[in-house]
DNA sequence: TTGTAGGCGTTATCAC
DNA sequence: GTGATAACGCCTACAA
């Protein structure tokens, strides 16, 4: 069975290209007689059109490209579905490209824009240690998504792009002044070791000991070593054990996600000890796991549903040439639960 | 800032487009110098070849495809995982295409095929209720991954597809079997309403009922409504609550998926009863939170890591014409943990 | 309403 | 080694 093109499409029906053309693509000046034979035939004969040379040619192509990093991040699950459905409804297409963790997501996108003639693009994590001058050569509108720290300014007529995230250092940062304010005067901290959200959950968590009169101890900051998949519960886990076999004093431990915060939970609970009654636990990002574990795990709970329906209407709005705020901020909101306490 | 072509380039280089397409694709019959010279023009202009109009014209373009199934599911987290890092070690670019739940995959693939010229399709997810004829349209070879019942015949020479999953049916009925060496009678069932994969996980329970001399009671069963985003720990949670308030008799939860167990352990718990000692529950997939949650729970491990592994070497034997195995099936384990006990 | 022809950016096949 | 040039499959003026 060979390819079949449309141009013996046309001779199958015994009309030109540019008819079966017009049939395709819903024009209007078409016999619906004719359309119909072609639209017949094409089902016959199963003829699928290449979208290559259609992109070649065509202008738009009402595909959206969602850039992610990591995509294996149980995170990211709730933004794609609301990303996916956002699209959808607004009859476009959605692309996905992963971005692995030593890879650029700007050349990505580079790439995507060409290839696919992308309308527009959303980066969904990563985004702190990009390269501006190649970010800038990207000619649709972008929208970095849930992290990244800022955009570049707008050269031309049009504002090109917009950020829609939270502020990492300041929620790290009210999380550990709200772990202060329960009594804790030596938190355990886990965290990425990278430079980009690693280091600004780290920043807040050291305002956070200054403003609260506390020593910085580096014995108690755990640094999960940047490569794959940094944020699973095993790594929780292991680094919690560690923690507690090393014998270091602490009386709390901070995890920078939720499923590290589990890992951690389980540990010591494994260790024999009870959460919150020997340890406090506390995550971050709102992963439905961290209220459904037992015990209920404190958290910080990103809005992640809000930050993905912004980021689609707001490159909406970009590749309509709408005003658009440049930095949309969304906060976070500590949740208390249980793995925490007073004490 | 306009788009830049190859032969912009090469007018700019003072040589042939043919010239730039060689130093662009590293073949051998080139100058060193003027490849570096077209090199360092390309890096000055950021050139990016369009690859709609290389796909047109190539005839491979080292791309796989996957087709998932509700990409926003935490399961096939590892799964993706496994199949990005195997697809990059060949040297080979991988291209991600969600599925929703209205969508049909087959579909989707013939497009990929046309588009992207891609070498090969691994379907995760989804493949149960497919139209065969569609399927065979396919050229490119496929493996259909971690779920369906089976793969069309060969009608070519060579072999052009493979399944690489477990047998659900039988996975559900030997948990239901172990629940029921436990000594329960009634156990209570969450499935998918679907007639893919929820009636195998039905089948195989009612199969092991039968098998142990239980009665099969419709109350038990509790069907989740197919549409978007069944396996959360939301949902587990749900009917969980909805069940316990029912009045139903039952002595144990089993569910299909760990993150619906999850949600059903807190279910229990937080109607002030305890598990295991009150309520059984017992999962299946084998995610991560199941080892960790506290309790934690019993489960049917799937080799998802080893299915991702064989799903990419069945791949790349089905593209270089080597023989495979049609129909690897490959067994779950079952893991006893503390969420179940003997009665 | 329909058909013809040119071009989109690239690669491959020729000559040179 | 290099440079024209013909495809690749589609869309779209423009002509009929």
């Amino acid at each position: 069975m060979e390819q079949i093109t449309i141009k013996e499409v046309a001779k199958l029906c015994g009309v030109g290209v540019s008819t079966v053309s017009r049939a395709i693509n819903n024009h209007p000046d078409i016999n619906p007689e004719t359309k119909q034979k072609i639209l017949d035939t094409i089902r016959e004969y199963n003829y699928v059109p290449n979208n290559s040379a259609r992109n070649l040619k065509r202008t738009d192509s009402n595909t959206i490209a969602v850039v992610i990093k990591e995509i294996s991040n149980s995170y990211w699950g709730v933004m794609l579905h609301v990303l996916e459905r956002e699209v959808r409804d607004r009859k476009y297409c959605l692309v996905l490209q992963n971005v692995a963790d030593d890879e650029d997501e700007v050349e990505l996108a580079l790439q995507l824009e060409k290839e696919k003639k992308v309308k527009g693009i959303i980066f969904l994590g990563g985004m702190y240690n990009y390269d501006e001058s190649r970010l800038r050569m990207l000619r649709v509108p972008y929208v970095i998504s849930g992290s990244g720290k800022t955009v570049p300014e707008d050269t031309g007529t049009y504002p090109k792009s917009a950020l829609v995230t939270t502020d990492t250092e300041i929620e790290s940062q009210s999380m550990v002044d709200y772990l202060c304010s329960c009594g804790h005067k030596r938190i355990a901290f886990i965290t990425s070791g990278d430079e980009g959200l690693g280091r600004c959950h780290l920043n807040g968590y050291k305002r956070s000991l200054e403003k609260n009169g506390l020593e910085y101890d580096e014995k108690l900051i755990i640094r999960l070593k940047p490569g794959k998949r940094i944020y699973t519960i095993e790594n929780g886990y292991n680094c919690t054990c560690e923690l507690l076999k090393s014998g270091v004093d602490f009386s709390c431990i901070y995890a920078i996600s939720d499923t590290l915060a589990v890992g951690a939970c389980r540990a010591v609970i494994d260790s024999g000890k009870r959460v919150p009654e020997d340890y406090c636990v506390a995550g971050a990002d709102g992963q439905d796991i961290a209220e459904y574990y037992h015990p209920s795990i404190t958290t910080l709970k990103y809005p992640r549903v809000e930050i993905a329906l912004q980021s689609v209407r707001t490159l909406f709005d970009l590749i309509n040439r709408k005003k658009v705020v440049k930095r949309q901020i969304l906060g976070g909101t500590l949740i208390e639960r249980e793995s925490t306490r007073k004490l």
